[in-house]
DNA sequence: CAGTATCCTATGGGATACTG
DNA sequence: CAGTATCCCATAGGATACTG
């Protein structure tokens, strides 16, 4: 057993990183969408931020990423097959919290807003 | 959708950390073990993280610490059920990196040894 | 709008020495 | 054996300004 160590890694890599998941969970939502609308719909996100994470998505190719060349600058962005059968192992992950963590306990994650 | 974040990120918490998950499933394989013994199989994890690994570890409930307060120190650490309930979360973390990874280009974590 | 570049700080983790 | 304490460095991420 445990020999999946590398891929435990590599995977942990990938969802690492503080606003990933919400840039998924969002595509995931809309299917598609831009820079400037995640950067509103993700709140408290900072601009370099957002911008290195979805650089680390589309290397991993969790996300694709759709320049349209036009005048006024526009980008889509949406999630891969790949990332779509990431999906539900961050499911599971919320699930486990949600089942296995005492939310009056929740202090080393922000809890509530 | 996307309600569990919270849980997200504590479940986070809870696996990352380098040796986090080398831990728990040495201590799925051996039941028991102490703290010598870990980091004789857990190569390259220094002696200090290692302890705050599992201080963490035990914080959240993850592993359990018994001291026999002989003479001679002996402490052993084993999973707690929340603990054993997390190893198909790893495993599934796992799985998916072995399934969605291609593993020639497994370059963002170290991969082969 | 969709970025890149620069500067700064907090944290994780390694090396090493010390303690009961 | 099973820790704790100190020092050091690399990286993640925030704030902010600049570019096409």
């Amino acid at each position: 057993m445990a020999k999946y160590l590398n891929e435990f890694d590599a995977t942990m890599q990938m969802i690492q990183g503080k606003w990933k998941i919400m840039i998924m969970y969002e595509l995931a939502e809309v299917e598609t969408s831009r820079f400037g609308a995640l950067q509103r719909h993700i709140q408290d996100v900072s601009h370099k931020t957002l911008a290195n994470q979805l650089h680390e998505l589309e290397d991993d190719n969790l996300i694709s990423r759709h320049d349209f060349k036009t005048a006024e600058p526009h980008v889509e962005y949406r999630l891969t097959e790949t990332g779509k059968s990431l999906i539900p192992i961050l499911d599971a992950i919320c699930d486990w919290g949600d089942t296995h963590i005492d939310h009056n306990l929740m202090d080393r994650s922000l809890c509530d807003e």
